[in-house]
RNA sequence: GUGGGUGUAGCUCAGUUGGUAGAGCUCCUGGUUGUGGCCCAGGUGGCCGCGCGUUCAAGUCGCGUCACUCACCCCA
């Protein structure tokens, strides 16, 4: 029979691995929570029009990446390529807004993109979302960078960095858009490179963001986006820098810096980090005012971010092996049960340890206990059971003294 | 979707001009009758990714295919 594997771009997340997932997911939920988010489960599926109607019909996302199917009544649903617009979904659909419009709401799991998978980059790959809705005020897009900044520092990552930008409003953004085709189109096209001659056309806020040294040089003059801000969104980009700077976060502007997705407005940031590869950002958002009315909900605004888990795991050192109190090492058959009820004991009283299954030599038993680095490693066979007692091995120093069953916890507790 | 690299033991990798498959680590057993790590000895473990071709003979050469991986693109 042949071998059945899994399906390109998805894994099998073991131990180590998934641990720092765990470890990610839970400073994630401690840190969000001072600041009064809560969370929020959303399905991993959604109908097909959710996310076209959001990110985009004209997105790389929307047009090429999507796992999109008929269910069996023929309807068009979609594995989530990204959390917020499910959020919102749930937001409106739930009419949050009716008692209480400000909504800071936190979300992890696994999102679904067709790519062709690299590192930093997988079919199936797992982001923690934040979303704050229902306000506009400057002070929320501080708060959401300084809360995101917060768990980046809990988890003990360095050499992380934020870009910021303002991508301007419905009312200043087409603006720019024209004053950049003009500018685009004044360029002697031939000698940009293949993609931004297509960008050009389809994206071109994308030209300036081209990592070709001959497309660069080019686009060196071109207009900027803070120069074409109207005078609200200028204004409110100036209120979320002088918090930030006040909070003295770390932050450079970076007006080139671009969303791949359409519903971003005025604030936009990504944590950028120069040790994972081509696949960099590790964590990217920004302000979607209007997505909500979009979407079928009331006139208000929002902003969020998502991060990478697995970039962020690339980054993570390795999670040490989780030591046991005691490894309980079975010399004879006859004690096999007496030694699963003995753990199950010590187990309630919060003691970490596991029984061997089969009575090995002891030799073999000891090696477990070593490798599975217990504390201790205890012994029982036919000559403890006899006299009441067990064996208890100090790993570390190779001390043994034989105690009764009643004072084993206090023994363990002394290691 | 496009391009590069790599597929040999559970892991990391050798393998000569084509001539019957190797090491280190891991694991198991023993050296020590019921005592771990270090050391020593032995052992388990392979459709050499898969298929086709060339050849007396293919891990090795050719073609195809699949998988993994890195990069472009795109994005968290």
């Amino acid at each position: 029979m042949s071998k059945i594997q899994k399906i390109k771009g998805f894994s099998d997340l073991f131990s180590p691995e998934s641990d720092q997932f765990q470890f990610l997911e839970q400073t994630a939920r401690d840190v969000f929570s001072r600041y009064g988010c809560r969370e929020l489960r959303t399905p991993i599926i959604e109908k097909t029009n959710l996310f076209a109607r959001s990110i985009g019909e004209e997105t790389d996302v929307v047009q090429k990446e999507m796992y999109t199917f008929p269910d069996r009544k023929g309807r068009s649903l979609t594995l989530r390529p990204e959390a917020t617009a499910g959020v919102l979904r749930a937001y409106i659909e739930n009419k949050l807004y009716a008692r209480e419009p400000l909504q800071k709401l936190f979300t992890c799991g696994p999102m679904f993109r067709y790519e062709r998978p690299q590192k930093g980059r997988m079919r199936q790959f797992h982001q923690i979302n934040v979303e704050v809705l229902g306000t506009d005020a400057p002070q929320a897009d501080a708060e959401v960078l300084l809360m995101l900044w917060t768990f980046l520092q809990s988890t003990g990552l360095k050499g992380l960095a934020i870009e910021l930008n303002s991508l301007g409003c419905a009312e200043c953004r087409p603006v720019f858009h024209d004053a950049l085709r003009s500018f685009l189109d004044s360029l002697d096209t031939d000698r940009l490179c293949d993609d931004c001659k297509r960008r050009k056309d389809t994206n071109p806020l994308r030209v300036l963001d081209c990592k070709v040294p001959a497309c660069k040089e080019m686009t060196k003059d071109a207009p900027c986006i803070s120069d074409h801000l109207c005078p609200e969104c200028r204004e409110h980009f100036a209120a979320v820098r002088e918090v930030l700077d006040q909070a003295e976060l770390p932050y450079t502007l970076n007006p080139r810096l671009v969303r791949g997705l359409d519903y971003y407005q005025r604030t936009t940031f990504e944590i950028v980090s120069g040790d994972i590869g081509s696949q960099s950002a590790v964590a990217g958002g920004g302000r979607y005012d209007g997505l909500i009315e979009k979407l079928g909900g009331p006139k208000l605004p929002g902003i969020g971010f998502a991060c990478g888990m697995e970039r962020l795991a690339l980054l993570l050192p390795e999670q040490e092996e989780p030591h046991l109190d005691f490894y309980l090492a079975v010399l004879d058959d006859s004690a096999l049960n007496t030694s699963l009820i003995l753990a199950q004991h010590l187990r309630d009283k919060g003691f970490t340890g596991e029984v061997g299954f089969e009575t090995k030599s002891v030799k073999a038993q000891l090696r477990q206990a070593n490798r599975k680095q217990a504390k201790t490693c205890l012994l029982l066979g036919t000559e403890e059971m006899d006299k009441g007692q067990i064996l208890v091995k100090d790993m570390a120093t190779g001390a043994q003294q034989s105690v009764s069953q009643d004072d084993l916890e206090q023994a363990l507790g002394l290691q």
